[in-house]
DNA sequence: GACCTACTCAACCAGTTAGTTGACAAAGGG
DNA sequence: CCCTTTGTCAACTAACTGGTTGAGTAGGTC
């Protein structure tokens, strides 16, 4: 788990840390009010949220004994960047496949044998 | 790692995998064909494809002893939808900050010390 | 039918992860 | 000053991961 990508996309396989980032958009929280709500410790949301900080997804400042929790949405943009990067080129691909199919039944219209002049 | 979104995020969450979705976007392939590039067995490549499989990111087919593996790309609309909800929730609460900043701005634009009338 | 090709399955191993509990630190409030 | 609140750190454990090797299966080719 080298790098940046690996470490968001990893983060939130996680339902809890998913949960987390969820319940952050809504706006910056501490540790013990995210924690509330599961059923584990506090610690282990504790270290869900050192998890998050390591992908970037979330900052930490101080606020007396809290430690409140924020957002970083920047780094969705890293992740949206590489799925629709693929996405894209996979949809590309689908076109050009339709367009060959579409030129086939053109010029075959009447028999679904290929033609000797066809490329292979 | 029980819902669908969680074994997709953890899916690419691997550099490897990542790489695997990467290059199937050009076109299908077999095992044989996606293994040679890595330093990895074919076994480690075949585990690999079978988490991405189980994420529902690509699918096999059959061609004599060929298993040729093929992206489906549906899958990524379920991450950018998560995304895109949660990114989007941000930033209108961004949209919001800014606006009760400029409005404080606006009422006591001669001063930075809090009013008495204002809430703590 | 013997053999090669293209894979999958099973067993094992080392390293990581998600959780636990217990102790500690930091910062007010009485 | 003690005490409570809020959270982190450390050590431990069970389960999962990503890799290995060896054996087996499915489907041509000669």
């Amino acid at each position: 788990m080298n790098d940046e990508l690996s470490r968001v996309f990893a983060a939130l396989g996680d339902p809890t840390r998913r949960d987390l980032v969820a319940r952050l958009s809504d706006g910056d929280a501490t540790v013990g009010d995210l924690a509330a709500p599961y059923a584990v410790s506090l610690q282990a949301v504790s270290k869900h949220l050192k998890v998050l900080e390591e992908a970037g997804l979330v900052s930490r400042s101080r606020d007396a004994q809290r430690r409140p929790v924020h957002l970083e949405a920047e780094v969705f943009d890293l992740m949206t960047a590489w799925i629709e990067r693929y996405r894209q080129r996979a949809e590309e691909r689908y076109q050009r496949l339709d367009t060959v199919l579409a030129e086939l039944n053109e010029t075959t219209p009447e028999t679904d044998l290929p033609q000797e002049g066809a490329a292979s």
